[in-house]
DNA sequence: TTTTGAGTTGTTCGA
DNA sequence: GTCGAACAACTCAAA
């Protein structure tokens, strides 16, 4: 026995407030913090492109704060984690192995198998929780079976009280042998072939000082008035925390800690309201995996089985290429798409409106865009990204009722009124007055002159008649209900 | 056990 | 232009 601990750090990329690592630090000598790359295997954190981009990017500032604590980050590649893991004990002799809980059904069943196989190996194997301020299993309802409405939720967890645990922070950490082997980050190939994500470096700072400075700024310039422009994705409004939480550069619980913190020193207006409504958004985030966790089905299927019957359309290729490339001819729609494409992101709102879109007026499955979403999105998140799909399509916890369709130009007017946002992203259409930005396919020809637009050529019409095929979704659905 | 009221994010229509 | 009602049906938590 010597006395050596592995930390298997996956969605916990962080130094500060990291449990395992913090345990790791305080109870053994010698600390080996690793990172393994195994693409191929169920759970594995090699996804999207955008999120690989990310990855790159926060190990690389990882590696480098880890070395300024005196250390040094393993890299290890493989076919599975499992061996992966065997492999670094037998070279480094460890007699522990630490990690941070993660949630998604794959996580679960490869971490359950990788624990009994180690325990079995003769090491102490401990998982800690960095990533939730409530743990799955925790919160159920009076009779045990777990909550699917957000509401009853999340008051529940607020009586509970949001949790403050303490966790050491890393001042130093020992010195990894030289002679333990480590790939380099370029080998992992997580960068796209094409340099289709260099834009992303203008926009995002991978890593925990990053995850910090975004929380700071949220805090700063935006959190005072988070109610009132949070919905409006002209504006840095949000706090775009998301690729931050995701990958554990940052606990839900440090940003509740500092939003509080933050408050009692705040007296502006309405201040109170937006911390909360706010918090409540990280509420969404701990029901998600709540979710995920309980109904492992959602994944793909719909929570509720009836829905599984509902009538898609099923020749989806060609409009499901015009809304992923941002050229649906519907201004809003394309605007978020092609930030999309262009920064890994997209402002909430829109995400709203361009599912419904694809759901409701284009009748393409929601899976589809959920697909596209998890390959875009710096901070594709299954559990969230599940949630959110079911609850545009209507066949998720706590969904939009069927009825509930956006009208992608009402929204644009309503929460890009001046069509700031929708100029930025489809500059095609930036000469057009406000009164027809959200809707070009309404401009008299006299409008159309004078701006100089061609519809059509300049910018394509649209891909579906809004109201037509609103009329259609709501045939379909009440199809659902008549033939059940 | 039964009842009651509520449920993230809307739209349209007609007064 | 503003406002309220209608748009379905169902689940679910709690009284």
């Amino acid at each position: 026995m010597t006395d050596t601990a592995i930390v298997w750090l996956r969605r916990d990329l962080r130094l500060q407030a990291n449990p395992a690592l913090a345990h790791a630090i305080a109870h053994h000598q010698r600390v080996i913090p690793v990172y393994i790359h195994a693409p191929e295997e169920p759970g594995s954190m090699f996804t999207g492109a955008a999120s690989n981009w990310w990855l790159h990017h926060c190990l690389l500032s990882l590696s480098q704060s880890i070395r300024e604590m005196g250390s040094r980050l393993i890299l290890r590649q493989g076919t599975d984690s499992l061996s992966c893991l065997q492999q670094l004990i037998a070279d480094s002799k460890a007699s522990a192995v630490y990690w941070n809980r993660l949630y998604e059904p794959a996580c679960i069943a490869r971490d359950s198998d990788i624990k009994t196989q180690l325990v079995d190996d003769g090491l102490e194997v401990r998982s800690f929780n960095s990533a939730l301020m409530f743990e799955p299993w925790e919160m159920t309802k009076q009779d045990g079976s777990p909550y699917r409405v957000f509401t009853p939720f999340w008051k529940a967890c607020v009586a509970r009280g949001l949790p403050s645990p303490a966790v050491d922070d890393v001042e130093q950490m020992p010195a990894v042998s030289t002679r333990l082997g480590s790939a380099k980050l370029d080998e992992l190939a997580l960068l796209p072939e094409l340099d289709w994500a260099d834009g992303f470096a203008d926009h995002w700072q991978p890593g925990e000082a990053g995850a910090e400075e975004a929380l700071q700024r949220f805090i700063d310039e935006a959190m005072a008035e988070y109610a009132d422009t949070r919905n409006l994705p002209a504006i840095r409004g949000t706090s775009a925390l998301s690729p931050h939480l995701h990958f554990g550069e940052i606990a839900p619980w440090q940003v509740n800690n500092q939003v509080e913190a933050a408050l009692s020193a705040d007296t502006r207006q309405g201040a109170v309201k937006s911390a909360e409504t706010f918090v409540r958004e990280l509420g969404w985030r701990e029901f998600a995996n709540y979710l995920l966790y309980h109904f492992p089905h959602t994944v793909d299927e719909p929570m509720y089985p009836r829905f599984a019957k509902f009538r898609w359309e099923t020749k989806t290729a060609v409009p499901l290429r015009a809304w992923q490339q941002g050229r649906t001819g519907i201004p809003i729609v394309d605007a978020g798409m092609r930030e999309l494409w262009h920064t890994g992101w997209m402002h909430n709102r829109v995400r709203m409106i361009v599912a419904s879109l694809l759901c409701k007026n284009l009748l393409i499955p929601w899976q589809e865009g959920a697909a596209w979403f998890e390959d875009t999105l710096v901070d594709a998140d299954l559990a969230s990204n599940t949630l959110g799909w079911q609850w545009t399509a209507g066949c998720g916890a706590d969904a939009a009722p069927f009825f509930r369709i956006f009208n992608p130009a009402t929204q644009a007017e309503k929460f890009d009124a001046g069509g700031e946002y929708i100029r930025h992203w489809v500059p095609e259409l930036a000469s057009l007055p406000d009164k027809y930005i959200a809707r070009p396919w309404e401009a008299p020809a006299s409008v159309l002159e004078e701006s100089g637009f061609n519809p059509g050529e300049d910018y394509p019409l649209p891909l579906v008649d809004l109201k037509q095929s609103r009329e259609r979704a709501l045939e379909r659905y009440k199809q659902l209900s008549s033939d059940s």
